[in-house]
DNA sequence: AGCACGCCGACT
DNA sequence: GTCGGCGTGCTC
């Protein structure tokens, strides 16, 4: 007879231990003990290293079978299980062996990125308290052909995916991408691909949240949940505020404040369906949905869609990805398509639905103002004339007006008018950057400064002097010109505590400030129905940027920025006034209108016969919008002014191809940072020799080696930064090239107190 | 990432 | 003679 033991069959675990690290980034086999449960997905405490000291690990895949890759004495046994739940599902798991390919990154970073709040001890944190849901309010969805067509487009894609995509042979669930894509031909693989995704153009004020909320109210009441991903959840309160009035108990929202046990407490409320809908940044695509149907990306070009650290994922690609393994569709919202996007859409990767018509707002007019012509009326002012007087024309008709100048501080650089010396950072080599209300000299990158002297430290001249502008000079200029005008500031400086933005938000939609001045963070979703003005102080600013997406950029933010203005007609400015953030749940209960959405406000007990438009008053409330510019003849600032995304597609689409830059090839930054310069440069110099040598010796020229450069900041915190780029049209050839010559270089070189960072298609190429 | 093993300088 | 520097190498 056998003993008993014997017949039962062993079990094994491949284990992704919890170490960031290159060295240990694979799959251990570990025994599992004879009466512990551990299914796939879990966390568990398991014996590592020579010292066998306890860590964190997650089980990938449990076996049957022993491995003939190690001796049998040196697989050790799992110490212990951490929850009685898995924390990865086999959809999940899949997306992380995809991610640690595609970001080439270690696999428990992806895990990492995946599962929230696992800190050092394992230990999931307890929330003290319950997370407030408002009641469920009705939102009655009418107003157009257009959104419908959107909607049944939206709600065919989520259905065609989830039956397009039964997979035969009982396939499902191997974590077998590869083998599932060879059942379809490659033909079908694109077109269902494209069904699951769709591009959603639409103009500012079309109404693009309508669609969402209408397509996700269909989804949920079938079951299924849906995940809507927002650039920042700080910048995009009222369209939070309308999903929550109509969703309720249902949704949840996450964000970058939210502590560890928050984090937590929402993420196992979707893995267990007790919500059904997630709003939040990058990371809520991660959301644990049992049976997703929907992902919404709304603002899909902006840049906050990609992780900087690792993974160094981008949302957009995620959220892709996890559709097909889920069978969910996708659609990816904005006025200013990311051109990536837009191209994808244009070779029918992806469904193009546009939504042409503008239903709760009106254009705006825009003005370009060629500031070369101020200068030679003798205008030296950050003002243009006749922007100056279209503010002067607001403010007394007791509206509102946004400037806009995506710098902080008061005078960009401090310098010597005898000697030329220009005020910098000891650490970094950057400008200073003075600060009027701390009187002071201030590094934009380390944050350290000095007082702004009265002479020159060089030459001892008193000529020196503050020079360019940002927000606290505009600021300045605007209270000597309106001294009796109450203005607000949002930048960095003046959002720093913790509810920065929605104090100031909420102050200026109150009415307490008549004039809105700030970065780039005032020209996102918002929406205030008294702001009739908006001025672009410096549209150039965008385009010196030097790198090969400036235009692309200054398009988006130029549109944008002028979605601010001319939002609203005029009957409903009137009837909405001021709502404040706090106000909008409650107010939400009596009456959301359906004209209330695209990044609306709510209406406060308001509610708004549609049909009566008052056509003859709309000219005199229609927004205004002046762009000063000293490059008017530019295409993206041409082009912004007439609102004609097509034509900059064409004209932005053109240049990227002769240039063969993304989307015609991909670009790879390999920057070195250390603080030794010359070990920098030396190390860089050799990464770039074997890379030639390599790319030669592979024959075909399908590497194009960019030369070797300082960073566009050269050094910050007295950390040199130099970098290298690689460019070729196939993304997985450039990877594995580039990891290979790091490889190579590692062997010769071990890079001693110097850093790596790599980044596959930068969006700022520093 | 950790931890152990391993081969060279100033101490009880 | 040994305590300890951190270079190198491995982890189921």
């Amino acid at each position: 007879m056998i003993p008993i033991l014997q017949m039962l069959p062993s079990n094994f675990a491949l284990i992704c231990v919890d170490i960031l690290h290159g060295d240990v980034d694979r799959l251990f086999f570990y025994k599992i003990p004879a009466g512990l449960e551990i299914s796939v997905g879990q966390r568990v405490r398991v014996p590592f290293g020579l010292g066998d000291s306890i860590k964190i690990g997650y089980v990938m895949e449990v076996t049957q079978t022993p491995t003939d890759d190690i001796a049998p004495e040196k697989v050790k046994e799992i110490h212990s299980r951490l929850d009685d739940f898995p924390v990865l599902t086999l959809e999940t798991i899949e997306l992380a062996f995809w991610m640690q390919k595609k970001y080439y990154t270690t696999l428990a970073a992806c895990v990492r990125a995946i599962v929230p709040g696992s800190k050092s001890d394992g230990k999931f944190p307890v929330a003290r308290k319950k997370p407030k849901f408002s009641e469920i309010t009705p939102v009655d969805i009418t107003l157009t052909d257009e959104q419908e067509h959107a909607v049944s487009q939206i709600l065919q894609a989520v259905s065609v995916s989830a039956s397009a995509s039964v997979p035969p042979d009982g396939e499902r669930g191997t974590a077998d991408t590869d083998s599932r894509c060879l059942t379809f031909s490659s033909s079908e693989k694109v077109s269902e691909r494209a069904r699951r995704a769709i591009l959603l153009h639409g103009v500012t004020g079309s109404g693009k949240t309508e669609v969402y909320l209408h397509a996700i109210e269909k989804i949920l009441a079938e079951g299924r949940q849906a995940i809507v991903l927002v650039p920042e959840i700080a910048l995009t309160p009222q369209m939070v505020a309308l999903f929550s009035a109509r969703f309720g108990s249902a949704v949840a929202v996450t964000h970058s404040r939210l502590t560890q046990a928050e984090r937590f407490q929402i993420w196992k409320m979707a893995l267990s369906s007790e919500i059904s809908l997630v709003i939040g940044p990058r990371s809520a695509v991660f959301a644990p949905f049992p049976r997703l149907g929907l992902i919404v990306i709304d603002e899909e070009h902006e840049h906050t869609y990609h992780s900087e650290t690792a993974p160094k994922y981008d949302a957009r690609e995620v959220a892709l990805k996890r559709a097909e393994i889920c069978d969910a569709a996708v659609v990816l919202g904005s006025a200013t398509p990311s051109l990536e996007s837009y191209f994808k859409a244009r070779e029918k990767l992806m469904m193009l639905v546009p939504l042409t018509a503008r239903i709760n707002k009106t254009l705006p007019e825009i003005h370009i103002v060629d500031m070369r012509n101020e200068m030679r009326r003798g205008n030296a002012s950050i003002f243009s004339q006749s922007f100056s007087d279209a503010l002067a024309e607001t403010l007394a008709a007791g509206r509102q007006a946004i400037l806009f100048l995506n710098r902080r501080g008061h005078s960009s650089f401090v310098s010597c008018r005898w000697c030329g010396h220009v005020m910098g950072c000891e650490s970094c080599r950057v400008n200073h950057t003075y600060h009027a209300d701390k009187g002071r000299l201030l590094c934009h990158y380390c944050g350290k400064g000095t007082a702004m002297p009265a002479r020159c430290p060089i030459c001892e001249s008193e000529h020196i002097k503050k020079y360019g502008t940002g927000t606290q000079k505009v600021e300045a200029e605007i209270t000597e010109l309106f001294p009796d005008v109450k203005v607000l500031r949002m930048d960095m400086d003046t959002t720093r505590g913790k509810h920065g933005h929605a104090k100031i938000l909420d102050a200026f939609r109150a009415g307490e400030a008549q004039i809105l001045i700030g970065t780039q963070m005032v020209a996102k979703g918002l929406d205030f129905p008294n702001v009739t003005l908006v001025g672009v102080i410096a549209a150039d600013m965008s385009l010196h940027t030097g790198d090969f997406r400036a235009g692309e950029h200054t398009f988006q933010i130029l549109t944008q920025v002028a979605g601010r203005a001319g939002r609203r007609a005029k009957r409903e400015m009137d009837a909405t006034g001021a709502v404040s953030e706090a106000n909008v749940s409650r107010a939400a209960k009596g009456a959301v209108s359906s004209r209330a959405t695209e990044d609306s406000c709510v209406q406060s007990g308001h509610s708004i016969e549609a049909g009566s438009e008052a056509g003859s008053h709309e000219k005199r409330y229609q927004g205004k919008v002046f762009i000063q510019t000293f490059n008017p003849e530019h295409y993206a600032i041409a082009l912004a002014e007439k609102g004609d995304y097509e034509k900059f597609f064409a004209h932005e689409i053109a240049l990227r191809e002769a240039m063969i830059y993304p989307p015609f090839s991909h670009v790879f930054s390999v920057m070195l940072t250390g603080t030794q310069e010359r070990e920098v440069v030396a190390a860089l110099q050799t990464l770039a020799a074997i890379m030639e040598y390599v790319a030669k010796r592979d024959g075909k020229e399908r590497f194009e080696l960019m030369g070797l450069s300082p960073a566009f900041v050269s050094m910050i915190k007295k950390q040199f930064r130099w970098k290298l780029l690689v460019k070729s049209r196939e993304e997985a050839t450039l990877v594995a090239f580039v990891l290979y010559c790091i490889k190579k270089l590692k062997q010769s070189n071990p890079l001693k107190n110097m850093t790596l960072h790599l980044t596959l298609n930068p969006i700022m190429m520093e």
